[in-house]
DNA sequence: ACCTGAACACCGTTCAAGT
DNA sequence: ACCTGAACACCGTTCAAGT
C-alpha cells in the first residue's frame, strides 16, 4: 500500500532543501512516526527507506541493523518523559510525575510504546532519568539501594498500567474511523471460542469500556507512594 | 541451525506411537516450548513444523495464521496462573496470589511472557480468572466497577513488575552458560554511547544486579492492597 | 481429513560498485 | 562520504494436488 513513486518531492519537513544527508536522529524519528501510523509490522527497512527518499539499504549507514533501530525508537519514547524532578517538588510528587509521564507515553504511542517493555530496557535516556530522580531521593534520606527500589516501583507501575490500558482497549488502532460500540464487541468476541458463556462475554465488553485505567493508575500510584518511605535498611 | 532430516523419529513426547494427527493444543504447546528455547525470532511456521515432524504449511490446518499462534501461546501462559481464589482466602490474600502467580510466569518464560503485554489481551483464560476473582470481590462488598478496577490494579502490577524484572536483567537468555559478571557489564555497556559518563554506567550495572524486583513487587502489591477498599462509589 | 510441493510476494542483510 | 543494484537466505501464506 502507498508504495508508488519514490517520493522525490520532499521527505518530511524540509520546505525546499534538496536532500540533506540522513543521520541517525532523522532516521529514528521517521521510524517512530512511521510505526505510529503504519504499525510495527509495517515498519520495514525498505519502506522506511522510501519514506525518507532513499533505498532501504542506505539506512545501514546510520543504524547497525533493525534491532538497533527499534532500540533507538525506545530511546526516543523515553525522551518524552520528564528528565528530572521539578525544582520545588517533594519526592512523592516528583515520583508521581515521573510515573505519570511514563504512563502517558503509552497513550500517545499506543502502537509503538510496548517496545519499551519488550526491547532492551537500559538505555541512555533511562539512565539519565534514574540518575536525576535518584539524586532527589538521596537528598531526602533514601540510601542508594532503597532509592533504586522506589524508582523501580514507580516505573513498574507506569509501564504496567500503560500497557494494561492499551490492552484493554486494544487492537483496532490502525483505521482512521473510530469504530462503533457494536463493532468493538464483535471484534473482541471474534477471538474467543464460539461456546464462551454469556457472562464472560459481558465481562469482556465491560473490560474494554467501563474500566477506568487512568483512575486505577492514580489510585495505585498513590497507594504505592504512601507505602514507600525514606531511610536505609 | 539444527535443520537436517525432518526428524522422523518421534516428535515430542510419544514413546512409540507413529504420528497421531496434530491438533491445536499440541501445536500451541510445541510453539511455547520452542520459543522458550529458541527465542521469538526463532519461532517460525516452517521450523515449528519440522519440530513437529511436519511441513510448516500443515500448521495452517490447526491455527489460522501466525498471529493466532502467538495469541494461543498467550492463553497457555495465562493458564499457568491460579484459576481462582483459594477456598478459604480473604480478598486481599486472593488478589495477592493472583498478582504473584502472574508475576511468576515472567520468571518461568522470560523470553515468551512479554507476549502477554503485547498481544491481544482479552482471551478466554483471562476472562475466566477475572470472573472468578470478581465473584469473590462482590461477595466482600465491592460493586462490579470497583471490583474490576481492583483486579486491573493488581494485574497491572503483576505485568509491570514481571516485565521490569526481565528488562533489568535482560537480554542474554539464549545461551546455556550463565555469563560472568564482567560479561554482563560489557554487554550492557555496549549498547550505550561511547562517551556515557561513569556514574551512569555504574547505575546501569547496579540496576542489573542490585535491584531486588521480587521485594519491590511484594512491597508495592502490599501497599496497593492496603490502599484498596470494598464498597461502591 | 490431513498433509505436501511449488509458488508468490515479501523480508533483513551483504557487498561490490557507483557518484 | 553516502547511496544504489543485485544478490542471498530466509519469511508467511495460498492453493492445487496428493494419500
Amino acid at each position: 500500500m502507498a508504495i508508488g513513486k519514490p517520493a522525490q518531492q520532499a521527505p518530511a519537513g524540509e520546505p525546499t532543501g534538496r536532500r540533506q544527508p540522513l543521520n541517525r536522529q532523522r532516521v529514528l524519528s521517521a521510524a517512530l512516526a512511521y510505526a505510529d501510523r503504519h504499525g510495527l509490522a509495517g515498519l520495514t527497512m525498505r519502506r522506511l527507506g522510501t519514506e525518507l527518499g532513499v533505498e532501504g539499504m542506505s539506512l545501514y549507514k546510520h543504524v547497525a541493523d533493525k534491532d538497533a533501530l527499534l532500540d533507538g525508537i525506545v530511546e526516543l519514547l523515553w525522551a518524552e518523559v520528564p528528565a528530572g524532578p521539578a525544582p520545588d517538588a517533594g519526592w512523592r510528587q516528583a515520583l508521581r510525575n515521573f510515573a505519570d509521564g511514563l504512563y502517558r507515553v503509552f497513550g500517545r504511542h499506543p502502537i509503538v510504546a510496548p517496545l519499551i517493555a519488550t526491547r532492551n530496557f537500559v538505555n541512555i535516556e533511562v539512565l539519565r532519568r534514574y540518575q536525576a530522580y535518584l539524586e532527589l531521593l538521596r537528598q531526602t534520606g533514601f540510601d542508594r539501594r532503597r532509592g533504586l527500589d522506589a524508582i523501580g516501583a514507580v516505573v513498574g507501575q507506569g509501564v504496567g498500567y500503560g500497557l494494561l490500558a492499551l490492552r484493554y482497549t486494544d487492537p483496532a488502532p490502525q483505521t482512521a474511523e473510530p469504530e462503533s460500540n457494536l463493532q468493538r464487541i464483535r471484534r473482541i468476541t471474534r477471538t474467543l471460542p464460539a461456546d464462551v458463556p454469556d457472562p464472560l462475554v459481558e465481562l469482556a465488553v465491560d473490560l474494554t469500556s467501563e474500566c477506568d485505567t487512568d483512575r486505577c493508575f492514580a489510585i495505585s500510584i498513590d497507594a504505592l507512594l504512601a507505602g514507600l518511605a525514606p531511610g536505609p535498611a
